[in-house]
DNA sequence: TTATCATATGAAAAAATGTTCATATGTAGA
DNA sequence: TCTACATATGAACATTTTTTCATATGATAA
């Protein structure tokens, strides 16, 4: 084996391995979950919204930035189905669409808890 | 409350999510954790290294990168204590340093698994 | 010692990401 | 209708991250 000129060493737990990995396309999914969360403004936002629904311009004070920063990094969480949103006037709350990231999360903040 | 020009609805939703939300400094180990493994090449590195130890140009054959672009992604992980090394004469094989990091993953396997 | 191999590293180049700013959209009320 | 407000969005700019390339290090064998 023999990609590119890198050099293979153990063929044999190469290809094992190999085996073991899920497909590339899920690979990105998950990629891609990891990525929302490893933004400060984002994973804050997650956060924030975990307590409970809140409208645009609150957790742009709770996370100390511009209602438009805030804005763009909600279509982000938005497009990732992480959080989801409901209009009341004009205000427009948003809410975690996702159980799954929520245990991510949960595990995560354990994590950092016990190092 | 009014930060840097930007106007807060509900002030006391606002507060009480403030006081459940984890210090800075949580936050900011948790955005560690997720960066971690939010990029394609160190995600299949980790991925490869729950199956078994790997030598760098193994998993650069894994990764399809070039030796060093490994080298360098491997430098990460070790920084953040999620893979740990070990010599064997001219050979360096990585492997998983982080139970924690193993349970995130399984339970993003899981909901990728799902959805 | 010298040559070779496996890996590491610094710095430059390339790519991806986040923020700001100006402007647009949708809603409510005058 | 016009105005004000809450939010959204595109594009420019700034910052960060990743890859590449050249070179360095540490180990083995000749």
């Amino acid at each position: 084996m023999d990609i590119c000129g890198v050099r293979c060493i153990d063929e044999k737990k190469v290809r094992k391995t190999q085996q073991s990995l899920p497909p590339d396309e899920n690979i990105c999914r998950m990629v891609d979950i990891f990525k929302a969360l490893s933004d400060p403004t984002r994973l804050k936002i997650v956060l924030a919204l975990l307590n409970r629904e809140h409208c645009v311009c609150d957790i742009a004070v709770l996370c100390n930035q511009s209602d438009s920063a805030v804005s763009h990094q909600l279509r982000i969480l938005r497009t990732m189905k992480i959080v989801k949103n409901r209009r009341e006037g004009k205000i427009m709350y948003y809410s975690i669409n996702d159980d799954h990231v929520v245990s991510l999360i949960q595990m995560s903040l354990d994590h950092v808890a016990h190092c």
